[in-house]
DNA sequence: CCGAATTAGTTTCAGATGTAACTATTATGC
DNA sequence: GCATAATAGTTACATCTGAAACTAATTCGG
């Protein structure tokens, strides 16, 4: 059984790297649509929820994605002031308001799918078929993993 | 050969997943230092690197932990406020200067690369030693890909 | 019912970050 | 040599972000 080895190779360390790959490719994302349709990351993704999933309540949205309500609330407001989202205070209970994208909302929407998709699809030609369903699968347990580590402690 | 799926499914998003992914694990390995120690993570990059390579100028050290030079240079500016690195001013090209953990920088590095070591070690065990090897390799192309895709647009 | 505790969401403040402008120093071209 | 360009690093400004305080509405316990 080796030990552990007590260099710490920044370059192999894993959190690092899975840092900067997934840095790399949210910043190349975010470049082809920020220019286009000036959406932040954080703004997108809500629109992205939406579009799946509307009408959402912004705590639905927080859940969906996970991003703290403090983040929603700012990237929905945005969205609000371009006329991008629509709220409806709930009847029953007026704290609640359910968010869904408005008509320019989900045009917007259906052109930036396609852009976000082929991106997806230019990236995983990296990996041959086999290897990126295998990918996902290490990614999915290892999230789940890590997951498990930070309530543990 | 199947078409590109039409709907952006968020939660099984390439980048989205990379993206959360690293947020928890790098979230999870900050609680373990910030606390007791009170770096950011910028700042124990940059000690990481120090430990590793030095004496680094600002610049080696942005190169090797893909950090922007003024990132460097604020991470820098905290950990000399705090005696944890030394600088000296090349003689030859007063430009630069050479960066070096202190004695007290090098006793925090010490006492912290065991714990990010651990924390990888652990995360780690959702894989069996194959797959570890598999997802290394795969991310290593992954990154690849991206910044090949990058520079290319 | 009514006050305390919860929940949804926003605002505030302080710290972090990126871009661009700036200083200081060295290299280059004529 | 000297003006110009390039390089190392810092500063300034505007934006973003997270934590905590706050408002408003609802639920719960007695």
């Amino acid at each position: 059984m080796p030990a552990v080895s007590q260099a710490l190779e920044l370059e192999n360390f894993l959190p690092y790297r899975l840092s900067i790959l997934a840095q790399i490719v949210s910043e190349s994302l975010h470049d082809l649509y920020a220019g286009p349709f000036g959406l932040t990351v954080t703004q997108w993704r809500v629109m992205a929820a939406l579009g799946r999933f509307a009408p959402l309540t912004a705590s639905d949205v927080g859940q969906r994605i996970v991003m703290d309500k403090v983040a929603v609330s700012r990237a929905v407001a945005g969205l609000m002031q371009r006329g991008l989202v629509e709220r409806a205070t709930d009847r029953a209970d007026r704290r609640r308001a359910s968010l869904r994208l408005s008509a320019r909302g989900r045009a917007m929407h259906a052109r930036i799918v396609p852009i976000a998709l082929s991106y997806e699809a230019r990236l995983y030609r990296a990996l041959s078929a086999e290897e990126r369903r295998s990918f996902d699968a290490l990614t999915d347990r290892l999230l789940e993993h890590a997951k498990a580590l930070r309530q543990a402690g």
